[in-house]
DNA sequence: AGGATGCTCTAA
DNA sequence: ACTATTAGAGCATCCT
């Protein structure tokens, strides 16, 4: 076990007399006098199927115990198992294949048996025995423990205890108190050549940037830069520079064991770096480079990994063991965290930090290190930056306070959080739990569930589609999956079995009859153990939320809000856990249970809110509920006062509630108002919350809220919802609408926001159909191997230009491609197929003939004549003729206001003239940003960052620089 | 031409 | 050895 004491120092501690151990069930025949002989053959099987092994013993010793499976309903509490103890972790799964296949004992013949809890990592199951949980406080008690008489780890505190004197406490008090962990930052640089992705076989490390920072405090304690040849200095940071690449390795490996860290993070690190650093050094011969862990002489091990679920898609990665170090990459928790677009570390901290990286194009980093101190210099800062930004995610993300908080909150080490799936965090409470109770869980095999074989979900109320100029009140369930469990004790072990129903003669009030079908029986006669899990998770965060409030200390807030958080998504993932059919225990009957309960009760809470919300019950309109999905209700009541609709949306919750079993609760959250329904599960409007004013726009499943949209669908749906919605200006949407068309059809348009990113889901060849981006991918691999996008990465790509009848995945492009060769884009192409259809449904509730008007208009007539040599988006500073009030096209070349804009000289001269000064200032600042990035030696080098917003913006800047002065111009005549 | 199917992404 | 769920919209391609 490693840690860190309360004073930083960190320990190793040599757990002893832990044995891996699991259950299997003692079958018809088998008693206590046969265990000899059982122990005797599975070890003889073993030594048998283990014949290099240098084992002494394999099964080490076979208990009787009282236990109970935690599957279905039985009347008896208890009833022989035995716990059978293995000497190795690695045995148990050998074991469990030889009694789960059938062994043939003497006098008794060949026997087959179920298991129990073999599937348990041993780490697991060591924390679970001894009630440790990932990141809590553990005590070695005075006189316990001792002091190793052999160091066989580098930690500065090394210590033997037998794992029974363990004591761990929950995270309450003091003990919530957050570690201090030594966290190392690091990013390395190597000089790939000219047009080549680095790769270990050939290109050298050049640089490492390291930053150590103690968890909680401000500043970093060490800011290095290790280079390979001279590089000059730089303010705040140390620089050692080194002639040769084994000496920077060694030096990185020293100072890796000096500072000890106790987690290590970096942007892509686990598939990069890491891995870059362990095949260089091998590469080079510099064998005592991978001893990086906190064991003496332990070589980092690696291997290929693959991780896939249905929720985070496949993602590949290499595998290192890095003993007593977390590897956290920020990378990977980005991408579990957040859905975005991009990816990158310069995206990513643009979209979090509001801050850019230091761009340094890859093609000129062998450049930099060939020239000189100063231009080394250059890239050690942006190599530092590349160490720094990643500290700054984790500390602005909260991610130790989150992550450390989950893990205990679900009792798993924090290194699975990022390794591993959700269902590991449902299994160790699970597993827990069923401990407290003397339950076992079975270990069934994922063929005994027919996978495929699905159930039904939820319901989702047919959408009365349209544009509603009353409020709209939401009624939600709160927690709806959670709740149902619990009111009905939903459990394993509540469960009766059909073929069990009738022996066990069960009145009809002590169970209850789902409307799947299933039947459990009520707490009285047993309590399920999800039940019970859900009702402490939901208790601790009530407590968390509370505590939260009470809160003053920044640091014990993020402690909480952590937690609450943790706590929210356990209680929600416990009922996937049961109906993932390819898992550990699934229980269809349990989910579908879940579901079907939950169908009902949003139907019957429509029934009732249309109901009893009549005239004829004396309210003032009849209410309609015109949407519903899972777990709330949209009700119309028919008042045009938000007031009135919060006021009946309150009364309705209240009402409805008291018809549903405790803890189900239907609760008044919001109000829509205007709200545009546009079909399932799509829809946006203005959320009120309070009768004053409306909190903000919320927007679900439309373009706007999706990663498959150009920016300009996804911009110009918002700035047309924007204006139907808060401007209630209708015209006002329309014309922007024809003047962006416009715009895209002259050619006009920033080809950033012409850029279409998906998900390449899985290997190219396993696609059925073609598809844009699966080509696009594929292309670019036989261009450069090493940069084409891989499974689980993005794809951005652009539709250019084709013959007439070319299908999409013919025409999609790498826009860095089209931008250096000057490929038009297809803008006829983002009309048909990007912008008509959602802005037909966006327009069609509200204005007639919105085809004809939007998207046939004279606007689209104006077509540019395309010129394939030099490509319209290089053009950026082109004369056009608008008004300046509002943008209307303009007939009269000197003229500035249209005639509806006449009037507003002063003001709109005023707003030019700080427009131009503003746009001004914008691009010098930009410009000077692309300039010391691009480094003056490299002036000539364009730069052409796929994501680097700096470079678009300022283009973009550029333009509008441009029209603007043009405008100004004209202000003068 | 038009329905079926595959694919991506989101709501809950 | 690993893997939380289903419902649904909407688009492109395939297939007849």
């Amino acid at each position: 076990m490693f840690g860190v004491t309360q004073e930083g120092n960190s320990v190793c501690c040599n757990v002893h007399g832990f044995e891996p151990y699991f259950y299997i069930s003692c079958v018809d025949g088998i008693g206590p006098d046969d265990v000899p002989k059982l122990r005797s053959t599975l070890e003889t099987r073993m030594r048998e199927a283990n014949r290099n092994s240098k084992s002494q013993t394999f099964v080490t010793k076979i208990e009787v115990v009282q236990k109970r499976s935690v599957m279905y309903y039985q009347v008896q509490k208890a009833r022989s198992f035995l716990k059978i103890f293995v000497g190795l972790p690695t045995m148990v799964a050998g074991c469990r294949g030889i009694l789960e296949k059938g062994i043939n004992i003497d006098g008794i013949g060949q026997r087959c048996f179920l298991t129990y809890e073999s599937n348990v990592l041993f780490a697991l199951r060591f924390m679970i025995d001894c009630d440790i949980a990932g990141g809590n406080w553990v005590e070695l008690p005075v006189g316990a423990y001792q002091k190793s008489s052999r160091q066989l780890s580098y930690c500065q505190l090394e210590l033997d205890i037998h794992y029974s004197k363990i004591v761990s406490y929950p995270a309450v008090g003091q003990y919530s108190k957050m570690a201090p962990f030594r966290i190392l930052s690091f990013d390395i640089e190597c000089a790939g050549r000219k047009g080549h992705f680095p790769e270990p076989e050939h290109d050298p490390v050049i640089q490492i940037a390291n930053l150590v920072t103690v968890q909680g405090e401000q500043r970093p304690m060490v800011k290095n830069v290790m280079t390979l040849k001279s590089c000059a200095p730089i303010v705040g940071a140390d620089v050692m520079s080194f002639d040769t690449e084994k000496e920077v390795l060694l030096a990185w490996k020293e100072f890796v064991k000096e500072v000890d860290p106790d987690i290590i993070i970096g942007y892509n690190i686990c598939k990069f770096d890491l891995p870059y650093l362990i095949e260089r050094a091998e590469k080079l011969d510099v064998v005592e480079f991978p001893i990086l862990g906190r064991i003496r002489n332990s070589r980092v091990r690696m291997k290929d990994a693959s991780f896939s679920s249905r929720q985070y898609g496949i993602r590949e990665s290499k595998e290192l063991t890095i003993e007593g170090r977390v590897q956290f990459d920020l990378l990977q928790a980005m991408q579990r965290d957040y859905k975005l677009s991009s990816y990158s570390l310069n995206s990513v901290s643009a979209h979090f930090l509001g801050e850019q990286k230091e761009d340094v194009h890859h093609s000129i980093i062998s450049d930099l290190q060939n020239g000189n101190s100063e231009t080394r210099r250059r890239l050690a800062v942006y190599c530092l930056k590349d160490a720094y930004l990643p500290q700054r995610l984790l500390d602005k993300l909260m991610y130790i306070y989150n992550y450390v908080e989950m893990a205990r909150v679900t009792g798993v080490p924090i290194s699975f959080l990022l390794a591993r799936g959700q269902s590991i965090k449902v299994l160790s409470q699970l597993l827990r739990k069923a401990k407290q109770r003397n339950f076992v869980l079975p270990n069934v095999k994922s063929q005994g569930v027919v996978s495929g074989e699905s159930f039904e979900g939820a319901t989702v109320l047919d959408a009365k589609a349209g544009y509603y100029d009353k409020p709209i009140a939401t009624l939600d369930f709160a927690s709806l999956y959670p709740s149902i469990m619990m009111a009905y004790n939903l459990c394993y072990c509540t469960l009766v079995r059909a073929e069990d129903q009738h022996y066990l003669r069960l009145e009809p009030e002590q169970v209850t009859k789902t409307p799947s079908g299933d039947m459990f029986v009520k707490p009285s006669l047993e309590k399920g153990i999800l039940p019970e899990i859900l009702e402490e998770l939901l208790a601790a965060r009530k407590r968390a939320k509370a505590d939260l409030k009470l809160a003053t200390d920044p640091l014990e807030k993020a402690v909480l809000d952590g937690r609450q958080l943790a706590l929210k998504i356990s209680a929600n993932s416990v009922y996937g856990f049961t109906g993932a059919t390819i898992g550990q225990l699934p229980c269809l009957e349990i989910s579908s249970s879940v579901t079907s309960f939950g169908r009902q009760m949003i139907d019957h809470t429509k029934k009732l809110v249309q109901e009893r919300f009549t005239t004829a019950n004396s309210y003032s309109h009849d209410a309609e509920v015109i949407y519903g999905d899972t777990d709330s209700v949209m009700v119309q009541f028919g008042t045009s006062d938000v007031h009135e609709a919060m006021e009946l949306g309150r009364e309705a919750a209240q009402q409805i509630s008291d018809t549903f079993t405790q803890p189900i609760k239907l609760e008044f959250e919001k109000v829509y108002w205007p709200y545009l329904l546009i079909s399932k599960k799509r829809y946006a409007g203005l959320l009120w919350t309070k009768p004053e004013k409306y909190d903000k726009m919320d927007t679900k499943g439309i373009e706007t809220v999706r990663r498959d949209n150009c920016l300009l669908v996804k911009n110009l749906v918002t700035e047309c919802l924007h204006k139907i919605l808060i401007d209630r200006d209708i015209p006002g949407a329309i014309q922007y609408v024809k003047n962006t068309i416009s715009d895209l059809l002259m050619n006009r348009m920033d080809l950033s926001l012409l850029v279409i990113t998906k998900g390449l889901t899985k290997a190219g060849d396993a696609y059925e159909n073609k598809a844009a981006h699966v080509e696009l991918a594929e292309r670019m691999r036989k261009r450069d191997a090493a940069t084409a996008p891989n499974v689980g990465d993005r794809v951005p790509y652009v539709i250019i230009k084709a013959a007439k009848g070319a299908k999409a995945y013919e025409k999609s492009e790498d826009p860095i491609y089209v931008l250096e060769n000057n490929i038009p884009i297809d803008p006829q192409y983002y009309l048909e197929n990007q912008l008509s259809k959602p802005l037909l449904r966006l327009f069609d509730p509200i204005l007639k003939n919105a085809s004809k008007e939007l998207l046939h208009g004279s606007h689209t007539r104006s077509v540019s004549i395309s010129t394939p040599s030099t490509g319209g988006i290089m053009k950026f500073a082109k004369k056009r003729v608008s008004c300046v009030g509002c943008r209307t096209p303009i007939s009269e070349e000197n003229q500035i206001l249209c005639k509806h804009c006449q009037g507003r000289e002063a003001e709109l001269y005023q707003k030019t003239v700080s427009n131009v000064r503003d746009l001004e200032q914008l691009f010098g600042r930009l410009w000077t940003e692309c300039q010391r990035c691009q480094g003056s030696l490299h002036q000539d080098v364009l730069c052409t960052s796929r994501d680097c917003p700096i470079f678009y913006r300022r283009k973009k800047a550029q333009k509008d620089l441009g029209e603007a002065e043009l405008q100004l111009e004209k202000w003068d005549f």
